[in-house]
DNA sequence: TATGAATGAGTGTTCATTCAT
DNA sequence: TATGAATGAACACTCATTCAT
């Protein structure tokens, strides 16, 4: 389906050296190197080193919207179930894409126009989903009164921790989140966590009852 | 006791720029810039940029442990108030050090031992610490029974989350952690994530009672 | 067919600097401006200041050895006649190249893997060729009963002497190594030593007989 | 006797260090280090890098003119004699500064105006006194008739080699020129090329007659 | 489409030296 | 006499990029 497999294997070669070495270590002639390609390719294809850092964004923020909006606009009447589909959405996307989700989470250095504008796009298109998931829930008495932001920032953490310290998981925790299970162990504890912290407990209802 | 003010001033400009620009993307001539003095003297003081970012690590990671241990070897009885004293601890020695702090918990592309071996050091010691308040809150029943690792990793990315979006809580939801009230606020949303996940639920308890 | 121009430029101004300041006392900015072309190309062709000083080297040893196995295998029944044939070969050598081996010969303090192994490599060939010469004559009674060592010594010092004190020679005996007939009359001096020093003097026989 | 030990630390470990590296090669810090004194004591006692050296060239041509003088001033009817004499004070005195001959012969590269003037007159002095040797011993019938120019570069190249190629000498050919008895046996083959190629040889003499 | 040659700007580092103490 | 602090210049080298082919 792809036409192009220069394109591709600078792409390859690119995150896996971005997510390594960050951004600002990593020089066109690793990449190119690491492709087995011309160095002159990169600028020929991506317009610079800072036009295939701008195509990786775009590429990942994409994808990660495609899945969050599609799990946000699925038929459903619990928030609850809702935020949960969300974060299965999330999870299972950042876990196919762990080197670039990585990369991406970590690196704020850039200087990009049209980065910072996608990442904009995308943070206000994130925040007004997962706001509107939680007033929706808090307003049907699903979740407890909270604050909004405070809770986003809770759930962003949880969400993008293992790929942010995942040396941290890996050597210090012996975790790994490239294994199958990982993925299913860690949504459930961030299913615990919207059961126990931001859903109303319904057996303390029941004492108050 | 009258420290060096040009090291001084060469540390104070370096962590802002690494945190600004990242460690690749720091030049020692920005940072002399910034500081206002002779690029020779960061080689002369620090024997290169990688010695000042040691230092800048070492000086880091000593601090947060010291903070860290003291709030363990407190004389506390209860498992959750221990726990809740170290997140105090951490919390309060992040905001005091948020540049500090974002940078070194953002930056994990270091290809120095003396920073390997910091860090190696520190995660053990702080993991050992965080098992050892969870295995003994399990043990007097205050804990639930659940993974001490998959537990750490939410701990500790509720902890690091402000300082490593810093640029989301920001612009996005518009909270700032340099502010006084944020440090309280966040320490109390953890306090209420140790209250409602970690620890047991007595009301549900009384109902099984 | 056709050789780099750009590579041959930066040579040719090496060998001038090397041997006018020194390797150590020339910068490839100095390099790069005789040349007339930009800096970076040395990095881009030689691999820096280091390889380029290793290509001069093989460049002149490679080149030097070549002349001399040319003469040693010449047919040749004297050793007399092998070895000022070989003299020849090695001063007609040194006066087209006399910039590269008067730097050469000066030049010890390099530090390279590659350098040493082709002076190395160089050496032993020579003194091959020098000890089987000297070996044969001594056998076949055309030359003194002597230390091989010492007459090599001896015999290198004269072949290298006008090269490594090259100034003493034009500034203060006004004798101009690049002078035509430098080159036959001092060839002729050392064929003198071989006469004189290494021979066995017929005339002495004769008054022994 | 000598007053300042620091200064002298600081002589002998320059001596080493630029017969080992050079000047250019060998850095004041190196000197210092080696010498283990203060960096700014060499500019405190040389008045910078380049005075140090001076001082290194100055005292060697010193000591070298003050044997070669002393040798030549020497009653002596025979010129072969003289000449044989004044070689065993430049060998005697070389062997017992190898390194710092070394150095010095080796060395070319010097931008110095004080060091030119010290090189410039001891050249003509031992030009001068080698003429006068020469000439004598040819107007006394004791030298064949010959250039005194060629036999002087030939000389030199002699009594010069075995402290410019000592690297050759000691790895390639297995002779020291620090142990005892080279520098008899040495000056032995130098008498043996004064008497085989600048001496009449009288044998053949004897024939004529 | 793809590449080797070439470039100018910028990198971290080392240098000899100066100066107040 | 001796030294730690500090400096400006120079160092070798790497960078992303351009361009003719």
């Amino acid at each position: 389906m792809k036409k192009n497999p220069t394109k591709d294997l600078i792409v390859e070669a690119a995150i896996k050296l971005f997510n390594n070495k960050g951004f600002n270590g990593t020089s066109i002639r690793d990449i190119a190197g690491l492709a087995n390609v011309n160095i002159a390719n990169i600028s020929y294809y991506f317009n610079g080193k800072q036009g295939l850092l701008e195509y990786c964004y775009i590429n990942f923020f994409e994808g990660y919207l495609e899945q969050l909006e599609y799990a946000y606009l699925e038929k459903n009447d619990s928030s609850k179930e809702k935020l949960k589909k969300s974060v299965e959405a999330i999870m299972s996307y950042q876990c196919k894409n762990i080197q670039l989700t990585r990369f991406i989470l970590r690196e704020v250095t850039i200087d990009s126009q049209i980065v910072r504008e996608i990442m904009s796009t995308y943070y206000v298109k994130e925040k007004y989903i997962f706001t509107k998931i939680l007033e929706s829930g808090i307003e049907k008495k699903e979740f407890n009164q909270m604050s909004i932001s405070y809770s986003i920032i809770q759930l962003k953490g949880l969400l993008s921790m293992p790929f942010i310290h995942s040396y941290y998981l890996t050597d210090v925790l012996h975790v790994f989140v490239n294994e199958v299970y990982f993925e299913k162990k860690y949504i459930n504890e961030i299913y615990n966590w919207i059961d126990k912290v931001l859903c109303i407990n319904t057996s303390e209802l029941s004492i108050i009852n």
